[in-house]
DNA sequence: TTTTGTTTTGCACTCCAGTTGCATTATTTT
DNA sequence: AAAATAATGCAACTGGAGTGCAAAACAAAA
């Protein structure tokens, strides 16, 4: 499975994700993208990105969709269980290199740990 | 602000999240209470609950949203800054009483943490 | 390079959580 | 009881996300 041929919406939205570490919303990557293509063919993509282990996916605090690069992730070994950090500022989006501390919780299995952070940026960091 | 009227809605829904302390999604409310309600409705007074410090929300892992009583909060005094913890098997979901331990992050202001554990919980953890 | 088989795309639709405007109804105040 | 105000229901709308299918693009074979 994942991406097998290289089509124009393909290297568009490669090119974009290889320009910056920074995550991208798919609302804003259709919105910039509407006039090289469809928002169905963005989602796609995207989805096929994922399946390769080049992007992972996360929610932002509104429950949309924003996609980043992974780090040495594969199509069979995907491992982005890092915590997320949007700027209330700007609205950037990063990811963050550093450990998810799980609470200990007794008498439950926990599997997967979302977190999301929000805050001033570097750059807004005033 | 908040809750002026003791309407039939606010009752039902107020005796509804007395009746144990785990936390609702709104679309099993709707579902719940379509004989005696509009959604609308629903999405109204759950509205108020929040902003009288009685209900706090958040977001499940599909990015819908969830209420659950809120500890000690008032309309001038949230603090609801706790994990939440999402059964993959039954589905129910709980606050959790652990603090929430935000990573150090050079440079940045965290002013919000939005955290969400999936896995199995008390009952279903065998 | 042309033909062939397969994948990808665009389009028009559907779905669903959440929101809005407005007329009607319920609650509170006088 | 009447007046003032707040809550409700309804229907329509919004916006992110997903689908089915015919047309277009691509890769490989001829
Ligand atoms: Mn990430
Ligand atoms: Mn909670
Ligand atoms: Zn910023
Ligand atoms: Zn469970």
């Amino acid at each position: 499975m994942g991406i097998v041929r290289k089509t124009k919406s393909v290297k568009i939205l490669h090119d974009e994700f290889e320009k910056s570490l920074a995550a991208i919303s798919v609302t804003t990557l259709i919105e910039r993208f509407s006039a090289q293509m469809n928002k169905t063919t963005i989602y796609r993509v995207l989805d096929k990105f994922e399946d390769d282990g080049y992007l992972h996916s996360f929610l932002g605090k509104n429950g949309h969709k924003w996609y980043a690069k992974c780090n040495g992730c594969s199509s069979s070994n995907h491992s982005d269980a890092h915590p997320h950090f949007q700027c209330s500022n700007c609205g950037k989006v990063d990811c963050l290199p550093a450990d998810v501390v799980i609470p200990k919780i007794p008498n439950r299995i926990v599997d997967v740990s979302q977190v999301l952070l929000q805050g001033k940026c570097e750059q807004c960091y005033s």
